[in-house]
DNA sequence: CTTTTGGTTCGGAAGTAAACGAACTAAATT
DNA sequence: AATTTAGTTCGTTTACTTCCGAACCAAAAG
């Protein structure tokens, strides 16, 4: 049982700097994904990361605003269990895609930039190494966009399947 | 000139968040990118971005341990002439790599955590959902580390040729 | 209708990070 | 030798983030 709580902490501090999440969100989060399905109680989640209520409740909206968790409820019971949604990895890749993009579209205007500031010097030249470097990084950062869409689309499949 | 220091605002405030610098730190930084192979000196950073020297100082040292920037010198001419690294894209890559590696580990660690607890509850079954996902998503950061790999050595391979 | 349970909200305290000013250094200039 | 230039260092200030406690609310139980 406290080998959970080690990975808890080991993998949080990825997490914070991965997803920029807080300490606490992340660490509410890595414990919802050790522990499955099954989920976890509010009050649980009080006692095992030994934080406030107020602290509780303000990161498990935050994770919901994210999409990276939901709840469910059981009949007869007041609590909620709070679970990994099925679709986080979908949100985080949707964030990656879009700052994947937001590099392309900078990448882009630097480029503009520095075209147009050559261009003004009478120093354009095709093969600058500069622009070279800017066509090889814009091919990479589609590529990568693409990589995470396929992967999306992998994983829609999954969970399309499944239920 | 006004154009430049607007997209230094616009294009800061992307790189603070994908490259985790500090503020002024990726200020300069997509300043010394527009600027070019020129580079800037000390006070025309503090002159142009309205800082003290102070963090001008702090932050160029920062850029410097990051490989992101350098500086080179004129004959009779004190100052420093601070530009982007030709190796600053480099530096990046090999950022990203480090981070896709972590997740590959911590994949990994949450895949034989959650394996072990299905084991030990005689819930094992290699066709679960959740064993699924992981192979995917396995496969996935492969492929992310092979294309940032990939890009490094084409950029590196660029990099050669012109020198 | 009072108490308990399962949370939320809000104001503030504590901790952290970023930027600053002032005093300093080392080299170059006068 | 004294001053200026080009930066660095360090202690402080400011701003921001994170977390907490206490008061609160709504639904259920006694």
């Amino acid at each position: 049982m406290n080998e959970k709580l080690a990975l808890v902490e080991e993998l949080g501090v990825h997490f914070e700097d991965a997803d920029n999440l807080t300490p606490l969100a992340s660490r509410i989060f890595v414990y919802l994904i050790l522990n499955g399905a099954e989920g976890a109680t509010f009050e649980e989640l009080t006692e095992e990361l030994k934080a406030s209520k107020s602290s509780i409740s303000t990161n498990l909206q935050l994770l919901q605003s994210n999409k990276r968790i939901t709840y469910y409820t059981k009949c007869g019971d007041r609590k909620r269990y709070f679970k990994i949604s099925p679709s986080h990895f979908i949100s985080r890749l949707d964030e990656k895609i879009e700052l994947w993009t937001k590099e392309l579209v900078n990448n882009q205007k630097i480029y503009d930039y520095k075209k147009k500031m050559l261009e003004h010097n009478n120093n354009y030249d095709e093969n600058n190494l500069n622009i070279q470097f800017n066509k090889q990084y814009k091919e990479f950062i589609d590529k990568m966009i693409n990589n995470l869409t396929e992967l999306k689309q992998n994983i829609l499949t999954i969970i399309n399947q499944k239920q």
